[in-house]
DNA sequence: TAATACGTTCAGAAAGGATTGAAATATGAT
DNA sequence: ATCATATTTCAATCCTTTCTGAACGTATTA
């Protein structure tokens, strides 16, 4: 059985979710697994957080996907078990720095784009609330540089990248 | 007509919009206000979007509840107009302070109290990661805050907040 | 007063996502 | 190879969100 915080923080965990862009299972099925001292087994997800066990398949390959479980073995138990990625600094920011790269970087490129070749009138009122805007993304993307430290992609993040590209 | 940039920034703005949690209509028609040297009415809004008056008068309601676009009048004219908030830092903040204090933070607060209740031991490895998971939301948190800047909580902040409590 | 213009609301339609469950596939043991 | 077990896939279903459009309310004008 688990107790009322463990409940709490998946439930809470599994909202939570959509600010990482992924969704409740998965958000659930993490949370569980982070929660567990053991490997647990696809069974054991299924199971505890009342869900098939094909949603818990996909969604234990798309959390593997994003790095912050691993897949893991145990002698003698031809299973699969999975452990959460310990590192948990670097755990929440795998999700954010590719959403960043999916999301935000786009958009301050269509918003440079606007600015180099719509032709906007220099002294306009949408003029400068464009660019504005631009300094805000260029601060915003400086914040995030900063907050993910002197970390550089790697060559696993950009194939994490062009794993999640349509 | 509208320019190429300009319709590219508008989808691109409404891809985006997910990282705000706000639909792709509002972001669209964000966007579109945002472009607009001069204050746009509901029937152009709708028909340049080509989105229905009715959604279009939901999303620009809401729009005006986050905060991101003013209404204006227009003597001699009946009809709404619409303009967007011209502190752009701000607004773009705006939206993610009220998703932080609604998302984040249950999130947190979950995370504390899982580790002051639930009796995990000590020297467990789950306790370490939640240790330092509650370590690195406070370090986001931080990183938020300084974000912001010495910017308070302002009163209107408060009452927008208290708007969107579920 | 009636006619028109404008804005909002909301029930139902449509679209989009998430989930299930059964079939297919894979793996390991005997 | 066969059996038993573990896992993945995916079409169908369910659920949620978004969108539409008609109906209604209100204000303005004639």
């Amino acid at each position: 059985m688990m107790s009322e915080e463990h409940s709490l923080f998946i439930e809470t965990w599994g909202s939570m979710g959509v600010l990482w862009g992924i969704n409740r299972s998965m958000a659930r099925i993490h949370a569980f697994i982070m929660l567990n001292e053991k490997p647990v087994d696809l069974e054991t997800v299924a199971g505890e957080l009342d869900i098939s066990r094909g949603n818990a398949s996909m969604s234990l390959k798309e959390l593997r996907n994003w790095g912050v479980i691993h897949r893991v073995h145990i002698s003698g138990d031809r299973r699969d078990f999975y452990v959460a990625e310990p590192d948990t600094w670097r755990m929440l920011f795998k999700i954010a720095i590719v959403r960043k790269e999916r999301e935000f970087n786009p958009a301050m490129q269509a918003l440079r784009d606007l600015l180099a070749n719509a032709g906007l009138e220099k002294g306009s009122g949408v003029y400068t609330r464009m660019n504005d805007l631009e300094k805000s993304f260029s601060k915003f993307d400086r914040i995030m540089k900063k907050a993910l430290g002197n970390e550089r992609k790697s060559r696993m993040m950009l194939d994490l990248l062009n794993g999640f590209r349509d």
